[in-house]
DNA sequence: CTGAAAGCGCTTACAG
DNA sequence: CTGAAAGCGCTTACAG
């Protein structure tokens, strides 16, 4: 006789009020089969009016399993990075374990030391862990892997073999802002792109290169800038200044894109005319930029759902399809390019 | 028999390999009294040499104590209130409740639908919430007091009884960036806040006018806008090009600051010469601007371990010194403000 | 279809 | 100072 007693009802306290054992309560409850159609009703009924919620607790010392899933956040990440993704990605995963009855257990790990976190997903027994930034901190997807942990990352197309991962076109976006730039007549491109050790910003820049090289255009440039409106706008400055000043530039983000339109004003340059732009992200700036910025939408309601789904599936409450999924990005096309001129 | 077994150690294991009883390795590990000296160090070399750590289920389902603290994201904030505040609240609140021993428990609520929150809360025994953006959201607030849950508010001073509070000195420092405006030798002062329901805004009103009143200026206005920086520079193309200018806009985030200059830019004035500007937050954008914005350094981490200690001691882990805090604020003199003439 | 019982891994009065 | 035992609230073979 240890814990305090509380006015919460047991099992066995909805089991005597439908005159039934507690096992049969459980089995009910579970839906499990072998529990009469006449027994399952009574035991709903009371259920229904004296209410009872299982205690999760108990059922996990008995189970084994905690229906909890970490979420990972990546501390050191930049504040940039994280910004757009998380609110709409953190509600859509909330939502969906919701929906399945899991409870999410927030996972901080502070600069690169990953052995608390790896502690508390073996003591809490978490069943899977959703990594919302992942990227280049790959220790700690091994290391969750190895400890049979199921693991989805977001933003990351990992080769780890077991490892799930929810990804969107961010190739295939660049490369369709990249022919709008080409299709509008613009002939001296250059990617600005993030840093590149991102995932995100390698695909850009495949993505960039594949149309350019399509197009057999010559003298593409890329360039790496942080996250940052005034970083860019400084490299922008160079750029727009410069020799063979380029007439079209394609930028990682809207932050960056932000800087560039900056240096364009300030430089006095038009865009779209002298400089066409377009952006990533499609966050609440682009729209109200002057002019306002063609940029891309990232499926992050979507992102979030099928991170979670995908959990449930490796944790065998849905069927399996696949552990690799790649959702659409839709680009948006406002004033910051040219016309399709074509 | 049920879970499945596995390699992990139970306390019996520890006990039998250390010669004593389950319940001794228990009063021992718990740091309780009443066990020798020779028996702790005994178990102590046991538990090191072959690793053990309790499982936080059993202990919770004989204690009724979860050593859970809930963390709860309000998702229907906008991106740009959420953004700056959470990557180092939560870093802090992590490591506390890491030294701690305590875990996380990520709550999110889409809308205004709290009952699943509650019902977590409720059925997790989660000892206390942290409400990391707390604000007009009050039905949560008054719920989550009357499930009796421990409830730390972060950045709103919530009237309730029993509720604890971290904040930080909004209005001294709005009232500190107003002084240095008018010892600037500025006369047409505004305060260009940010939305009026957020606590925050409302403590830099508060501290705008009582620096404006003691020194007797007429004349000073405040007008409200989101936190964008586009709708910003919207209001600015307004004040800077209507009837008596002013000489200084105090503004109530860095954002907000980032389009006034940018309208100042557009239309040609010199900041701070011709106007000047302040902004809140100390965004990473500030230090960038052309010229360097004048503005305020939150507590972040500090906010972080002290609503993270308030709820240890509310949970009697720790004295309870106080259930409201108010941490200072920083102000960063820069180049948007004019050099203090006196 | 249903019940009685054992077990999940701890903690804590109760004895001694 | 220490052990034996009961209990936390579930689940699930095992019988019937």
């Amino acid at each position: 006789m240890t814990a305090a007693k509380n006015d919460r009802l047991t099992i066995r306290d909805i089991a005597a009020l439908a005159g039934v054992s507690a096992g049969t309560v459980s089995r009910a409850m579970n839906g499990q089969p072998g529990v009469g159609a006449a027994t399952r009703d009574r035991i709903s009924a009371v259920i229904a009016e004296h209410g009872f919620r299982v205690d999760p607790t108990a059922r996990q010392l008995s189970t084994g399993r905690s229906r909890t899933l970490g979420v990972l956040f990546p501390l050191h990440a930049s504040e940039v990075v994280l910004h757009p993704v998380y609110p709409a990605l953190l509600g859509a995963l909330g939502d969906a374990a919701e929906r399945a009855g899991y409870d999410l257990l927030l996972l901080t790990m502070s600069g690169q030391k990953s052995a608390h976190v790896l502690d508390t997903v073996s003591r809490r027994r978490v069943d899977g862990v959703v990594l919302p930034a992942a990227g280049a901190r790959d220790p700690i997807i091994k290391q969750l892997v190895g400890l049979g942990a199921p693991t989805v990352l977001i933003g990351h197309r990992s080769k780890l073999p077991g490892v799930g991962w929810v990804d969107c076109t961010h190739d295939a976006a660049a490369t369709e802002l990249t022919q709008l730039m080409i299709s509008g007549g613009r002939r001296s491109l250059v990617l600005l792109n993030g840093p590149t050790h991102v995932s995100a910003c390698k695909l850009r820049s495949t993505g960039f290169w594949s149309a350019v090289k399509a197009a057999g255009i010559p003298g593409a440039r890329e360039v790496s800038v942080p996250f940052d409106t005034a970083a860019a706008a400084a490299v922008a400055l160079d750029l727009l200044r410069g020799p063979n000043r380029p007439d079209a530039i394609v930028c990682a983000s809207d932050t960056i894109a932000a800087g560039v339109l900056e240096t364009a004003r300030t430089l006095g340059l038009s865009v779209p005319d002298d400089v066409a732009i377009s952006g990533f992200d499609d966050r609440s700036l682009a729209a109200h930029t002057q002019p306002a910025l063609t940029t891309v939408r990232m499926p992050l309601q979507e992102t979030g759902h099928a991170a979670a789904h995908m959990l449930f599936a490796m944790l065998g409450d849905e069927p399996l399809t696949s552990r690799h999924i790649v959702l659409p990005t839709q680009v948006i096309v406002r004033d910051s390019t040219p016309r399709a001129a074509r």
